[in-house]
DNA sequence: TACGGTAATGCTCAATGTGAGCATAAATAA
DNA sequence: TTATTTATGCTCACATTGAGCATTACCGTA
């Protein structure tokens, strides 16, 4: 591949958020390269080359094997990515790259390869966690540090956004009365780069002149924008569970409605009611009791079920009508 | 670029599937080559070059605008294709094209180009308008043509996928009591795809010898795989359409409920019970009364609305809980 | 064996949302 | 005036959802 600057090539890269949940705790495999003096973390990731790849899932799988070891179930694509500037490599010259982002789910696995991991979601993204009330972190520094933030750069860019900022960050971060809304994970994440509040934006220049140190307490930060992909899986993750039995392919084959409970918790970060969960999850059909009982739960012994892979057919999504209506 | 196979670079196309409305139909913008001699439809389209365009979207405004004249408002990205074999261009050497979609919304505009105008939804997807019932087409030709293609070759290739073939015909085009679901557009298209009966699949070779003559009444088809991007602009829209207000970049400012409902009408493909239709959105704070009224409705003078842009901030996705829930 | 701890499970209730249709109001055209 | 056409108001049944009470069944320990 030529490095002359008139013919910039465009190089595709495949990136895979590849999610698991144990002990109640969603990971994300990561990968750091064996040269990297801070070992900071990448996602799994290769290059697009149609000659050896008939299609870019089947590319982005043989990457992850390569790389982890790991052979996907479900996958789907995310998002392509594209802005220069982000995750701008060293010389800047050279093939242009842009980045589809992949979610794959897994059952949990361990992974017995060196400079391979797997990390717990909420170490990038501490705010996200809302499963024993919201997180301190959001008073203590997200909210002041945004609003200090708000004032600083006063509409220089600021009509980019439909919504003026402090109107943006009382949405999306759930303040004075505004409701939390656990999908938003991504524009949560996009606000605090633009605020130049995470290392990532440091890195790629956002931060300017304007160098408030960068939290550690602010997340885990990764490689290129591999944490924005994140935050990308960590959304439509958010966002599908609700209509679509994602959970199942993150469980063993049997569980008990407690442990799922769990899982779609670990997820979607934010507590359940048990009963109606139960209610829901049985009523909808998603699953089927085996007969069997698991004992070892601490209190009465809870049934074990099993996922009803015909759930898929009969779950269109909500709001049908099937006949025209007839009054005018 | 070179065309020597061991340098088989990407090349990122950029397809816009440009969607507005007019006297009640959906219409997508299309462009014709000067030289083609069936004038065959194409999205506006265009090469990403990293030296031009700063990020994907702007390269893809860039050559909307060069290519029709229209400066786009909204613009969503919806999924990257790279499947080689689609699409596949004359020679099949020379650089290997990724095709990268996004949905447009426009308000209706008169668009004054040779080589451009719009079309309707419905010419190239027939079975996809339910507004008047469920289309004939399917019973007389789609239902008898898929039943023939899941005898002819049975399961040759068939555990591709998770359902078996006849359950998901019926799934999918709501057979024997299914019920139909609106957002399926994408997946409809890819089993008439499979099943080998649209032109675009006798082009890129999947109709093999099995050579049912392609039938013009399942849809004007368009170029390489633009139908198959024209139908993920569908599904995306027809779903999103459900909680997030995107209708009104298709409405001019000022309209009446009726004509509201007749645009979601439109885009959904199906009628929807006017007065409950009334009640969401004036009910969801979407709307707000001018205060003046259109007389020549044919009926009795229709209150005008505007959109609330407020409401973008308002509506959270819905099955928010705020607190915690105390039961254990 | 009785007892307290811990979960699992069953059930009720109120509030809200949704599909469907009746009835009325206010224009226009015959 | 009357028929026609649409806009708009309102009711009702039913499903869905959030929340909490009550009961059951296992454990370990006194």
């Amino acid at each position: 591949m030529s490095d002359t600057p008139q013919q910039a090539g465009i190089e595709l890269g495949l990136h895979a958020s590849i999610v698991s949940v144990h002990r109640n705790e969603p990971h994300v495999v990561c990968v750091t390269a064996p040269d990297d003096p801070k070992g900071r973390d990448s996602l799994p990731f290769g290059i697009f080359t149609p000659l050896a790849h008939r299609t870019l899932e089947i590319g982005l799988r043989n990457w992850v094997e390569e790389q982890t070891g790991l052979s996907l179930g479900y996958v789907e694509q995310l998002y392509t990515f594209g802005d220069r500037g982000r995750h701008a490599r060293e010389g800047d010259r050279g093939p242009h790259m842009v980045s589809i982002g992949y979610l794959a789910l897994t059952l949990q696995t361990d992974i017995a390869k060196k400079h391979v991991r797997q990390r717990r979601w909420y170490d990038f993204f501490p705010w996200e966690d809302w499963r024993h009330g919201r997180p301190q972190i959001i008073e203590t520094l997200i909210e002041p540090l945004l609003l200090e933030w708000c004032e600083q750069t006063l509409d220089s860019t600021a009509r980019e956004h439909p919504l003026g900022r402090t109107e943006r960050i009382r949405f999306l971060f759930g303040l004075n009365g505004s409701i939390w809304d656990e999908e938003k994970v991504l524009d949560r994440y996009e606000l605090l780069y633009e605020a130049g509040l995470l290392e990532e934006a440091a890195i790629d220049g956002r931060t300017a002149a304007k160098a408030w140190d960068v939290l550690p307490e602010l997340g885990r930060p990764m490689n290129h924008d591999h944490r924005r992909i994140l935050a990308t899986a960590m959304s439509r993750m958010r966002g599908k569970l609700k209509y679509r039995p994602l959970v199942f392919e993150l469980l063993p084959p049997i569980f008990t409605l407690y442990e799922l409970q769990k899982v779609v918790e670990a997820i979607s970060g934010s507590p359940l009611h048990k009963q109606n969960f139960r209610r829901l999850v049985e009523g909808g059909g998603f699953v089927e009791a085996t007969g069997e009982m698991k004992k070892s739960t601490g209190g009465r012994p809870a049934k074990l079920f099993t996922f009803r892979r015909a759930a898929l057919v009969e779950r269109p999504s909500p709001n049908r009508h099937v006949s025209a209506p007839k009054s005018t």
